[in-house]
DNA sequence: TAAAATTAAATTGCGCTCAATTAAATTTTG
DNA sequence: CAAAATTTAATTGAGCGCAATTTAATTTTA
């Protein structure tokens, strides 16, 4: 049998809907200002409040040469801070402002609108879920 | 409870596990001279041999401003050519050379290397692959 | 402590991705 | 048939993504 099928390999429906719902988002995150990378930052800085550069690029895979400018144009956009630590002039921490605490209230009804438009039921999504972190070598949490 | 985390949300694993995914491939990639997208393009066409630039797109959920420039760098490479269809001028067909079906047999083992570095087993990465498809809205093959 | 190694951001360069637009060919419709 | 609508690639522009490199700060080690 061929391996070297579209079909065969599981890289391609990841790819694939990885960027389908990508693009789901994309409208919604229009109206608040926002790209994907910049929404997935801003998600995890409404939780933190404040985390550096290098741990929010672990948090979301992204390496220095993505979140540099991401960080930025959050910065322009005036939701964030940027100001280097003081105990190691290394690190560049990254703090919530407060019109960027008021984004989370705009942005609270995106995953609920997603969710719906995804075919899986409640089942199918955790299964997923759990697979996904598998491939990901990380616990879900 | 928050909807607002990342780990409350299917679209970031998704995401994060595509990115991963991908990284894996790309120094076995490397090594024959294409990036992810060239593969999955040339993987199409070492099945169908000829295939207009409308249909690749739809294959690989592309749309032209990311696939018009993949064409003409494998055309760069000698792998495939390009010529308007005679019956319809504004279609593009891509057609595999033989340099570009040579290229198959130094690809046939990257399937195996890739599903063996992740950590699924069988039923799971079959179980992966339906959900997968089922979000992607086709049906797998 | 001074030199070497490591670490964190930033930069550079290349390619991908998509939305929006443009241009040309074809099909549909009045 | 001619005008309007549709279809297909190509182009443009903004932003992402990563590998590789650079710069500066810190830590390790000789």
């Amino acid at each position: 049998m061929d391996s070297l099928k579209l079909e065969s390999q599981l890289c391609f429906p990841l790819y694939a809907a990885s960027k389908e719902v990508v693009k789901k988002y994309t409208p919604l995150l229009e109206e608040i200002g926002l790209t994907y990378t910049q929404y997935i930052s801003m998600i995890v800085l409404w939780d933190k409040k404040q985390i550096t550069a290098k741990a929010l690029g672990e948090c979301l895979f992204l390496d220095s040469g993505t979140i540099t400018p991401v960080i930025k144009r959050l910065e322009q956009q005036g939701l964030v801070t940027r100001q280097r630590s003081l105990e190691d002039e290394r690190s560049l921490i990254i703090t919530l402002t407060q019109s960027g605490e008021l984004l989370k209230e705009r942005a609270k009804n995106i995953p609920q609108k997603i969710g719906s438009c995804l075919k899986l039921d409640r089942d199918e999504a955790m299964m997923l879920y759990q697979l996904l972190y598998k491939v990901l070598g990380k616990e879900p949490i």
